[in-house]
DNA sequence: ACCTGAACACCGTTCAAGT
DNA sequence: ACCTGAACACCGTTCAAGT
């Protein structure tokens, strides 16, 4: 129960975050209240209010922290060819989001509230994530803009991304983790395999779009309606 | 303000879950509020609990009202073959995504407290929606078992998903809807193109998995760690 | 039998008051 | 300057009391 002047502010912002980790991973984000938070670290309410500008905030924080982690372990990702290092840094991400299912999930499950923008700083450490995929695609296909190299990464991770959400958020009926694995393999050796860059140039922007039967979103516009 | 006998239990029912969806659709799960409801159809917070046994169970029949639509929705899907089935299927899916970004956001964002079961009744109408995945994929490839689909519609379904998720979650820099709409229509000519069974063919049950270099799950366990 | 609304336990957040 | 802890507004849920 430390008190009054034996930590440091930064201190006490880390005691705070390990502390509201710690509570996301037994019990996810319904279990992070301060109170626990305060209880955990042997300090009260109003202390974590002197490091963090509100629970937001915090969560932000918390969520940062997982970021941080998976682009150290993609960062010692090595294989001989762009393809493979593909393959790899879709295992780092497979392997931390079943192995650290809650925090995972909390980067996902957390929104701020209606109106209030994403913090930069934290935005920076999202694209950063996404832009080791990006990089990858960007040596197997030099011809691609980079605008297409982010929106193939977006395709790629968010295949991944979604089977591991559909797996954490809905159960289907017999299905195992080894049926999920297989899945995830599935999705990568068809997505990677090569004439994937036949795919991408047979595409010219909207005009695939529009051959198609059905409208996917309405055209050029940022407001959902 | 309709008041004591005006009303069936049934009607009631009917009243809440129409509130609740229009709260929702107006701003999200954080606007979700029995007081919110009640102020909406006239009554006192306590007559909510008279139709609903607490706010979990009232958000699960919300829920369910989403799946039923897209559910019937699926149904009216008419496609000469099973590929191009397999196609509308998904512009469904992300089309009531993207014009009902809250209700469908809703059914992901929102999980039943550690330790409950999800009822069977809920389960039936997910299953219900990911089976029509599964019936296009039986008949492309007869050859599948049940449970192959299974996962080929996971996989494929999970793409689909996945790039809603990240759009909706996550803004990544510079990418607008256009770019998220070629993302979908790349994962779904990559996935469908012919040859696909190929892919799955080469696929033997833990062969394909192991020889990877990185492991994607702990084998054939239930429990994450 | 249906419905009320006060009461309860709990939440995030604030801030005057202590040391 | 750092930290407290009571107070506040708000949340889901209950239930004795009314009609």
């Amino acid at each position: 129960m430390a008190r009054r002047g034996h930590h440091t502010l930064e201190q006490i912002k880390n005691m705070v975050l390990v502390a509201a980790e710690e509570l996301v991973i037994q019990g996810g984000l319904s279990q992070l209240r301060v109170r626990n938070i305060a209880a955990k670290i042997g300090y009260t309410v109003g202390s974590i209010y002197m490091v963090f500008s509100n629970m937001d905030d915090l969560i932000l924080h918390v969520k940062a922290r997982s970021l941080d982690e998976i682009a150290e372990k993609m960062d010692q990702v090595q294989a001989p060819n762009a393809e493979q290092r593909l393959e790899e840094l879709a295992g780092v991400y497979i392997r931390f989001a079943s192995q650290n299912l809650n925090r995972w999930s909390l980067v996902f499950e957390h929104r701020l509230p209606e109106g209030s923008e994403v913090p930069s700083w934290y935005q920076k450490k999202l694209d950063n994530v996404y832009g080791k995929f990006e990089a990858q695609f960007s040596i197997i296909a030099p011809d691609l803009t980079s605008n297409q190299c982010r929106q193939t990464a977006l395709a790629f991770l968010g295949g991944i991304h979604g089977i591991c959400s559909l797996m954490l958020t809905t159960q289907l009926a017999g299905l195992n983790d080894n049926d999920l694995e297989e899945s995830v393999i599935l999705l990568i050796r068809r997505f990677i395999h090569d004439g994937w860059m036949n795919a991408m140039s047979e595409m010219t922007p909207n005009k695939s779009a529009s051959a198609n039967t059905w409208r996917l979103w309405p055209t050029a516009s940022p407001v959902y309606y």
